[in-house]
RNA sequence: GGCCCCUUGGUCAAGCGGUUAAGACACCACCCUUUCACGGUGGUAACAUGGGUUCGAUUCCCGUAGGGGUCACCA
């Protein structure tokens, strides 16, 4: 059995969007499922969409999320380079043979021409103009400095068929392909040509990109074809949308890995989540770690239809993982986002965290979490009436005063024994432990919800600021 | 417009001729609880549509509608 090896070629226009991820992912999943290779190469032909930076985007991004390489640009291997840009003369080399095959053929139109073979609809239909020229007229054409572009020489009648492993049999008549250009004027190749020839000799067994090369697959077949070369096997994906109607995209302004591990995702989470975009584990587990992920992946659990990414489920997932963090772990990683409280520096910071996690799906919303610590101030006085934990203002009148005596009583400041204390004096005074546990953390945050109880607020604020904060809550009672 | 592809709850999806049509997110209710959150239990909610084929269609075929892709010297 040949060695699966598969490949990512994303094009360095910008930044490396959800799509071509989960496109990246798919191809490293389905490699290393087989024991195979996943291979990354820059598709840097189209120099005027060239975007600076954007490759060092690319392997930022793959590092980052896991989904390494086994050979690419910056990791070498024996298939290189890499970079297609660094590849001119073998496309041109290879060019001239499928010229030879007569595969293709050299084009010496000018646009203005080929502006007349539009027709009424905009569309084009080339006439093979050039096809039938002698070597000898070529040779001088060339000789004279004419530019030319190098086409495809599509069959006029005949079917192009091939076996998509997602989408079934696909059939294209031949008379719906164009004479697509290989070699542009500047002698570049054109992702159509570049493609097959770079899959084929870097040894790619399985091609997996979106969905819109389903239809021109068959021409890209015909090259195989007129070379004699095997074929890959074909995967193609669905897309992902923002919506019903659109795309998800960079160009729309769509978040990308980047931006949402910015936004305080967990990164496992979003590529845990990208993974169940199109694709369906056999179980009914979803939260999967990179590894299962591998160990579970398979061509069959891919969809057809569209998926529409649905921020709200990815947070879930990202709270998933939140919640199986260790402490250390969940500092390491939130750290930066905790400093962004106002409460920041102010307490003690594995507090702080302690009850932010199990609390928060996202790393940012720790700081609207527990920014009540320090928006201590004049507050709604009918935050004490509760009937279902039986408080209310009248009472809390009543036994603040008490609650602040046994509160300086405490002799360590910690919640466990601040818990005790208060409860054995709700036994003393005959009330609901939680009528006066209600009151006490109304008293002292002013907010009718706080992540964290009435004893481990007080914990972290600290006996002199809680019970300074009491004696304001009684002032604002009378 | 031509060609190719897609269509199960609000969303992701299982299903692959006979099911009470899974599960997850979201939502609602209740329970638990030191408020919130967590956790637990339960609930609302779907086979785009019209014809076939068949004893029987969500599942197979055809049409219709809706959506996407493609028709570049972009990938």
């Amino acid at each position: 059995m040949e060695k699966v090896r598969t490949r990512f070629a994303p094009s360095p226009t910008g930044y490396l969007h959800i799509g071509g991820l989960r496109t990246a992912l798919y191809g490293f999943l389905y490699s290393k499922m087989k024991g195979g290779d996943f291979i990354l190469r820059i598709e840097d032909t189209d120099t005027a969409r060239y975007v600076d930076g954007s490759v060092q985007i690319i392997y930022d991004t793959m590092r980052d999320s896991g989904i390494m390489y086994d050979e690419g640009p910056d990791v070498g291997g024996n298939y290189g380079p890499y970079v297609q840009s660094e590849r001119k003369e073998i496309y041109t080399e290879y060019a001239k043979k499928l010229v030879e095959l007569g595969g293709a053929y050299y084009c010496f139109c000018k646009p203005e021409r080929i502006e007349t073979l539009k027709d009424d609809s905009g569309n084009m239909r080339y006439d093979k103009h050039y096809l039938n020229l002698s070597k000898e007229e070529i040779q001088a054409k060339i000789d004279a400095g004419e530019p030319y572009v190098i086409r495809q020489n599509v069959p006029t009648e005949g079917v192009g068929r091939y076996t998509d492993l997602v989408y079934g049999e696909i059939n294209v008549d031949y008379k719906d392909i164009e004479d697509g250009i290989l070699i542009k004027s500047d002698g570049m190749p054109t992702y159509n040509f570049a493609n097959v020839i770079d899959d084929h000799l870097m040894g790619i067994t399985h091609v997996i990109r979106g969905i819109e090369y389903l239809s021109s697959t068959p021409k890209y077949n015909l090259m195989y074809d007129a070379y004699g070369w095997e074929r890959p096997t074909y995967i193609h994906l669905p897309p992902i949308m923002k919506d019903a109607q659109h795309k998800l995209s960079k160009r729309n302004g769509d978040a990308s890995y980047e931006d949402f591990v910015k936004k305080g995702y967990v990164k496992e989470a979003i590529v845990n989540y990208i993974a169940l975009l199109g694709w369906s584990p056999k179980g009914n587990v979803e939260k999967m770690s990179l590894n299962e992920l591998i160990e579970n992946f398979s061509l069959d659990g891919i969809g057809k239809s569209p998926a529409i990414f649905d921020e709200t489920k990815m947070k879930w997932l990202s709270g998933e993982y939140i919640k199986e963090m260790t402490a250390e772990e969940f500092k390491e990683k939130a750290y930066s986002f905790l400093k962004e409280s106002k409460a920041f520096g102010k307490y003690d910071e594995d507090k702080l965290l302690a009850i932010s996690k199990g609390r928060v799906q996202i790393y940012s919303e720790i700081p609207e979490k527990i920014n009540f610590l320090e928006e201590f101030g004049k507050y709604d006085l009918n935050l004490f009436e509760n009937q279902k934990q039986k408080a209310s203002k009248e009472l809390a009148i009543k036994i603040l005063p008490q609650i602040k005596e046994v509160l300086s009583q405490v002799c360590e400041w910690n919640n466990s024994a601040l818990f005790t204390a208060l409860v054995e004096l709700s036994a003393k005074l005959e009330i609901k432990k939680q009528a006066l546990l209600w009151i006490t953390r109304i008293a002292i945050t002013g907010f009718e919800s706080t992540a964290g109880g009435a004893t481990e607020i007080a914990d972290i604020l600290g006996k002199e600021e809680t019970l300074r904060r009491i004696d304001c809550s009684i002032e604002f009672l009378k």
